[in-house]
DNA sequence: TATTGTTTATACAGACTGTATAGTTCCCAG
DNA sequence: CTGGGAACTATACAGTCTGTATAAACAATA
């Protein structure tokens, strides 16, 4: 039998707090420091609160991430991906795509280098790569309907390239072209401006329009 | 004073099979294991060796991946990039270096990964910066030049343009890049041809030549 | 008040890194 | 042949970290 198990209910009572600071504390470590000082003991002294408490809230250490990664994921807004999605001119929809993909890669740029760093080294080959495609399958998704618009409204890119285009647009969106155009210097509102233009040269959709 | 040192001669001497078989040992390690299971006691092990040996070869775990790291960078060939170089017409040093990126990135893969997600752990974030961009320095370059001369012989793209054009040729012949065309189910010489090609179209470079 | 959920203190087992120290084996120069 | 040094090894140990166990303090609430 697995000999303790998390709270019942992680998502109400007194507990939330406690939860909510301890996750504000790992996020600052993992920001300022390397992994090798993100210690469950220094964790729990940046949140005020004792080492135990963070076994009992999180059940150990490598569910404590998780618990990190997937708030920072939930925070970048699905909702406002969603309304991209709504508008009238499928490349809108495009622009306003990149705009939050950025926005979201430049939230937490350091913490979520970080955490992807960490998640490339866990699990075995296979796992990993499972772990990458679910992480990554909602932008996918969200790139293969607006790019078929494109194409149904436009005609361009051709049916048979459709594919590549996806595959294209999912690797500029991607948090790794992101970091790499931000390590280069560049801010979030020119590295968007930059991927739109990239994206629409790719969809061979280049005209200048009104708006 | 540091206690002891590292064995003078490290690239010669009886010991340079020792330290390629650690290494080896370490390479297989980091590809079929997660990083938890990465210990040197397990290296060791799995070269034959005592644990203490590693540790005088290498001064540490660190040391040792550091050792690990530049022996993936250098199988690498620099000297087909300089190769590809050479050509008389830009077009084609541009579709080298893509193949020559690619076969390096394909050439231990997983390796690779873990690696490069190790490096993104460890330091503060500056040095990470550092590090990172020292790392594909070699790579920009020789995409800079290359692109430089294009755009004189072909007018494209337009002077102001380059460096953005650059950048986006940066971020598609990344590891990162490669890693996620590979995980989407695309071989080597797939993923070199679909970069090749939006390689040509980020340039504006897209009449089809003949060879 | 009794119960339940939450937090803490303390203690401990196990694993890993890195150092220290001394011993072994092997090759090579004198 | 011999002495010395380089490479390797065995053992032991300190320090740190994770995770578990256990019991106790505390709070809210039924």
């Amino acid at each position: 039998m697995p000999p303790r198990r998390r709270p019942a209910s992680r998502a109400e009572g007194p507990a939330r707090d406690t939860r909510s600071r301890i996750l504000a504390a790992a996020r600052d470590l993992a920001v300022e420091k390397g992994f090798d000082e993100f210690t469950v003991e220094k964790v729990a002294e940046q949140a005020g609160v004792s080492r135990m408490t963070v076994y009992y809230q999180f059940g150990s250490k490598q569910e404590l991430l998780e618990a990190l990664f997937d708030q920072l994921a939930e925070r970048g807004g699905m909702d406002r991906l969603a309304e991209e999605m709504k508008r009238e001119d499928p490349l809108d929809s495009l622009a306003g795509l990149v705009a939050v993909f950025c926005g979201f890669w430049a939230s937490d740029r350091v913490a979520l280098r970080r955490l992807r760093s960490w998640g490339g080294l866990r699990p075995a080959a296979a796992a990993a790569d499972a772990d990458a495609i679910e992480r990554d399958a909602w932008r996918r998704r969200a790139l293969e309907t607006v790019a078929r618009r494109i194409a149904q409204r436009y005609g361009k890119p051709a049916r048979r390239d459709v594919k590549n285009a996806v595959d294209l647009l999912q690797v500029l969106t991607s948090f790794e072209s992101y970091d790499v155009l931000a390590r280069g210097g560049r801010d979030e509102s020119d590295i968007a401006e930059l991927l739109s233009q990239a994206a629409l040269t790719i969809l061979g959709v280049t005209e200048a329009r009104g708006h």
